[in-house]
DNA sequence: TATAAAAAGTTTAAGCTTGAAATATATTCC
DNA sequence: GGAATATATTTCAAGCTTAAACTTTTTATA
């Protein structure tokens, strides 16, 4: 009881407080992922039974329509920020059903293009319309000021950790 | 030019900014759904290189810590919200390397409890805590207030699609 | 110009995930 | 008691995902 104790008291508060933070982060991002799974299970449900598709088949359309000249499978792959393996398989699954065409790069033979074939874009732009109604309806509860909002702080998340935007 | 036009402005106007909402609440999502993938993905790289983990075994874990005299299968799936194969296959893997056991229940042949085992709670513990330090790390810009006030506005979002909760 | 290094894609092995079918056991009810 | 139904779990087929290994082609460089 003799030693000095300011500079106890003060870390101890601060590895208090610390720990507060923390749990408070930690909780937030449980809540998050609670949510975001919930929300893509039911996405996923609704293209499954409703069109037959998938969540990553509609990320890949989806960025493929932006491209109307196609994307090279590595330019795809790092847009997704998903493994190049990965995008093989599921373009490999949108080929054989018709709404993607992979086509040669001249020039420069290890690379393809892959792009939307017409009835690719018709069928994801119907997709796409659905989709936006179901993300409507599940965030129903959420006024457009609160989306903006929440929006706006979750800009201060992690976006790049490590990985370009 | 004739035709009465208040109702056709009327339901125009409501048209538009029903629009908008939607427009702002799908850029949620979207940025919701960025967040949390690249949190996934860091905390994934985690556990895989310090502690040749995975996040689906976390979770069965961090559920099973909770239940001292284990859980029943059903049980488990229902509180992870996944499919009951799921749970087998993951479950099947934890029994191989040790941290996991299934143990019969009397009186009901079909059933069967799980629990951790000391050597699971120890390896468990481990992970926990390293697992709260990253989720720090990762919302470092988030202080504690922004993540309690983020917290609150996604209790607005979807959380029972359905499912109970 | 040979050879090494880099780049683009695919393949592979392992694990996660689902929905549906199958298996085994328990319960209900006639 | 025995048939029908319900419950608990596993198995299966298909698809997604990753990291690592591999193939092919291009570029750099000695």
């Amino acid at each position: 009881m003799t030693a000095p104790q300011t500079p106890q008291v003060n870390s101890r508060q601060a590895a208090l407080s610390q720990d507060a933070s923390s749990k408070e982060r930690l909780r937030l991002w449980l809540r998050m992922l609670r949510v975001t799974r919930q929300v893509e299970a039911a996405l996923r449900e609704k293209l499954r039974t409703e069109y037959d598709s998938t969540l990553p088949r509609f990320d890949v359309m989806a960025a493929l329509l932006q491209a109307p000249n196609g994307l090279k499978m590595n330019e795809l792959s790092k847009r997704l920020r998903v493994s190049n393996g990965n995008v093989t398989g599921i373009i490999d699954r949108l080929v054989e059903d018709g709404s993607v065409e992979r086509i040669a790069i001249e020039g420069d033979r290890r690379a393809t293009r892959v792009r939307l074939t017409p009835a690719g874009r018709d069928a994801f732009t119907l997709m796409a319309e659905a989709h936006e109604h179901w993300v409507n309806d599940l965030f129903e509860g959420v006024t457009a000021e609160d989306a903006h909002h929440i929006g706006e702080l979750l800009h201060r998340l992690p976006t790049h950790t490590g990985a370009p935007s």
